[in-house]
DNA sequence: CCATTTTACGGGAACATTCCCAATGTTGTT
DNA sequence: AACAACATTGGGAATGTTCCCGTAAAATGG
């Protein structure tokens, strides 16, 4: 049995009128006379009618659609971005298909193929931590689609972003640590390719610089983000002949992560270990001790994101091209420092 | 300056070919001769085109979309199970479409209109708690588009459902505080509109009649889900005469918000007041003192759901109807109890 | 070399909707 | 009564794709 779907011709021929009319009715043209509309609208209604987007859209060549890409969907940060990007976009009226790359970079790819055949309008992207390659994004700008990126971006695309200030946040968490009187702070910091990871890095040296605090590259370990690393990466530095006396972690899981695996040697933190992260991930508060770490407006990331997405899909400009927003990170000191 | 996007005739022009060759070309029909073939793939790859799906599906009547509703975001509870979905769509080769309704009666059904509108070949649904009228669920019915409920379900809608054994869950657990020489438990319950509420609810009683423990009223407090209001109760439940010894929650954020309230209070968990959650959210073991709680399978209830789904759109049956998959609980123990 | 089969391709309808243009009917004005 | 102006409706193209049907050319068989 094939199912029929009610369509605005149904609906004409019951009422014996033409589409025209029917269609005039639904989008709220005026020209149409009060006693067909209220009878259009009731039988509408009685048939459980929807309008079909998918016609809609392909008539237009506009889907009121936009993508957004995350590389990971666990931690409670980018279900958040998305929150706050998916408030904007419901109120200017665009839908939202969201995929996670699974820091991936072949469903990344897969993903931006998925968003162009559905037509979407723009994207917002958050890359993955291999994405290397940026071919499949750039066809994006090749078919003047908008696309925006947010946290994690690419560097060599003059397109929209939306990032925190990382060397700021970075500089300031270090700068605590320093000032609680940690002489030799270790950093677990992100994959190169990644700029946050960079620039935390770079936020990190200055800092010590500034303060006159030798940098000791044993005590700088760059990693790939898979948590069952952190592991390995903590017991190293706690076997060094000069171990360190604080970690600066480039994000919280790590962070939190790093503080199970300290505790179970049986060390405390923060007097033999101190630990800040870089977040404020929902989870901080609550562990034990409660996660020193940047805070980032995350919500907030998500909308400003979205708005400067949909600014650029309505008016059509390319000045646009290179703005960056940088949102302002705070520091929370807790007891884990 | 409208922006022409590469079609099928766009290449079919460009070498002379008719859009059907070029159509066959592309959806890999075998009556084309070699050299076109090879013609058509080259250029389309080098043109960056890419199939319209809004066109494909309007004609199949078939988007290859699933919709999934969710109550909310911010837990790590919704997201990983639409993780598990999202595997399993991807696999079928189906689209997923995310909303979440915010707890929010009206946009739930907003939700659900905007699922219609986009086609969806069918829709994963977890209710909000507020939802108590399920006409706009029923029209996927009407429609004959398939839908399952997941956690949070209709039960007077004969469809099918995934859930864990709630009833058994909450038995085990409040069984458990009771073998800790626990006298007086009380329960932080959900809703009475959310089966998984009254589940969990008669779970709790059952475990206490089996023990023969007196079941006191004063110690069932049924509450919104608004963290903000377990401050209220807990701190009432300490006020009592006689207050309880022990707090089995509906949910692990509630576990833990009560955990934090306790402890400000200057009171030792679980010493003077056990506490255990439900569901084992990824915080849970990382908080002060780890939480004891049921964890459920959230990853494999998304893949659940999904397969279900997914089955019912390919073959089109009505045994399917009333089918309840109960997946395992099964009760962690930590530090809190 | 002619008849028949096979191979490769083109033409056109269909999907649901919107929007422009034309057509009909109705009212008002002189 | 004739004509203009306006209100209301209908017809048809267009959006990008697939698939059925038809047809020409090439290949095969005797």
């Amino acid at each position: 049995m094939k199912r029929h779907q009610i369509t605005i011709v149904d609906i004409a021929n019951k009422l014996n009128l033409s589409k025209s009319t029917v269609s005039r009715v639904l989008t709220g043209h005026p020209s149409v006379s009060e006693k067909t509309r209220k009878a259009v609208l009731e039988l509408a209604e009685k048939m459980d009618y929807q309008r079909n987007m998918l016609s809609i859209s392909l008539l237009n060549q506009k889907s009121n659609t936009i993508g957004i890409i995350v590389p990971e969907f666990m931690s409670s940060y980018f279900p958040q971005v998305i929150i706050g990007a998916q408030e904007i976009a419901a109120q200017e009226g665009y839908n939202t298909i969201i995929c996670h790359s699974n820091e991936n970079y072949e469903t990344e790819v897969a993903n931006t193929k998925l968003m162009l055949a559905n037509q979407v309008d723009g994207v917002l992207v958050s890359i993955t931590k291999e994405t290397r390659n940026f071919d499949h994004l750039k066809v994006f700008e090749r078919k003047g689609i908008p696309i925006v990126f947010f946290n994690r971006v690419c560097e060599d695309m003059s397109v929209p972003k939306v990032v925190v200030d990382d060397y700021e946040g970075a500089f300031r968490a270090v700068e605590h640590l320093i000032k609680r009187k940690k002489k030799r702070i270790a950093h677990l910091a992100g994959p190169d390719s990644l700029p946050i990871s960079v620039k935390r890095l770079r936020g990190y040296r200055d800092a010590l610089k500034k303060y006159e605090i030798p940098i000791d590259e044993e005590l700088i370990i760059p990693y790939d983000l898979t948590l069952a690393k952190v592991k390995i990466y903590v017991n190293h530095l706690l076997q060094l002949d000069n171990p360190p006396d604080a970690i600066f972690a480039i994000n919280d899981p790590t962070a939190i992560e790093a503080i199970k695996i300290i505790r179970k040697k049986g060390l405390r933190v923060p007097e033999d270990m101190a630990v800040v992260g870089f977040s404020n991930d929902y989870v901080s508060e609550l562990i034990d001790p409660p996660l020193t770490t940047v805070s980032q407006p995350v919500k907030e990331m998500g909308s400003t994101a979205a708005r400067l997405l949909i600014d650029q899909i309505n008016r059509e400009v390319s000045e646009w091209k290179s703005i960056i927003r940088v949102l302002k990170t705070e520091l929370i000191v807790r007891k884990s420092s």
